[in-house]
DNA sequence: AGTGCGATTGACT
DNA sequence: GTCAATCGCACTA
């Protein structure tokens, strides 16, 4: 039997540490790990790519108030907002602020770390760049749907964040880029999108990634 | 009850 | 580069 370095005993990420402000939780979450536990194992990466949906935003789903499908988004920060986009691709959210401010960060990309075999299959690809790279990838690879919309990403569950216990425990200031959000028609300019620079797991044009 | 439209992806010219 | 797939949901009436 073929051993994988085994990545064991990821610390959840706190309530307490996240910040408050949904633009710094997007920055905050860059390296942090996303791990999803499945029958069959766990699977997890580290965050590469978000987007932030901010209080008033007009390109929010949130912007429109509280209705069935965007509950979530109103929950205490660090809670899991999923929904179906074009009837096709599932997309994570977290929760960002205060409880009943509807507002969150998308989780665009990951660089796969543990569970790769399972990611591979639930993804019907084995090309590694092409896992998790955009919202639909990550959430097919991980298998995330609705069923855990409004689940709690502070604890150990089914879907949870955590430290890299591993790698650095934050990502520089200056591997950060910045850019406007993708896919978006309403409040386009805005500068609210993270990711890190020079990482192959990123989504998006290269023009937007410089 | 009917309409229009996506925070995307994969296939194709 | 272009474009269709596909469906839940918010909105209008």
């Amino acid at each position: 039997m073929k051993r994988a370095p085994k990545r064991q005993g990821h610390t959840p990420l706190t309530r307490a540490e996240l910040p408050v402000d949904t633009a710094a939780l997007a920055r905050f979450l860059m390296g942090k790990l996303l791990v999803r536990e499945l029958p069959e194992g766990v699977a997890s990466g580290r965050i590469v790519e978000t987007e932030a949906y901010v209080i008033g935003d007009a390109a929010g789903h949130a912007y429109v108030g509280m209705t069935p499908r965007n509950r979530a988004l109103f929950l205490e920060r660090g809670h899991a907002y999923v929904y179906l986009a074009y009837g096709v691709s599932w997309m994570l959210n977290v929760s960002s602020e205060a409880k009943g401010v509807g507002a969150g960060v998308l989780i665009r990309a990951l660089e796969p770390l543990e569970g790769i075999a399972i990611m591979a299959h639930n993804r019907g690809t084995a090309r590694l760049r092409d896992l998790a790279r955009g919202p639909g990838r990550l959430a097919q690879a991980l298998r995330i749907d609705r069923s855990l919309d409004g689940v709690d990403l502070c604890r150990k569950g089914p879907l949870w964040l955590a430290r890299d216990d591993h790698g650095p425990s934050e990502i520089g200031r200056g591997k950060i880029g910045e850019s406007v959000r993708i896919g978006i028609s309403r409040d386009a300019d805005r500068v609210l999108r993270f990711y890190v620079r020079g990482s192959p797991f990123v989504s998006g044009a290269r023009s937007l990634n410089e």
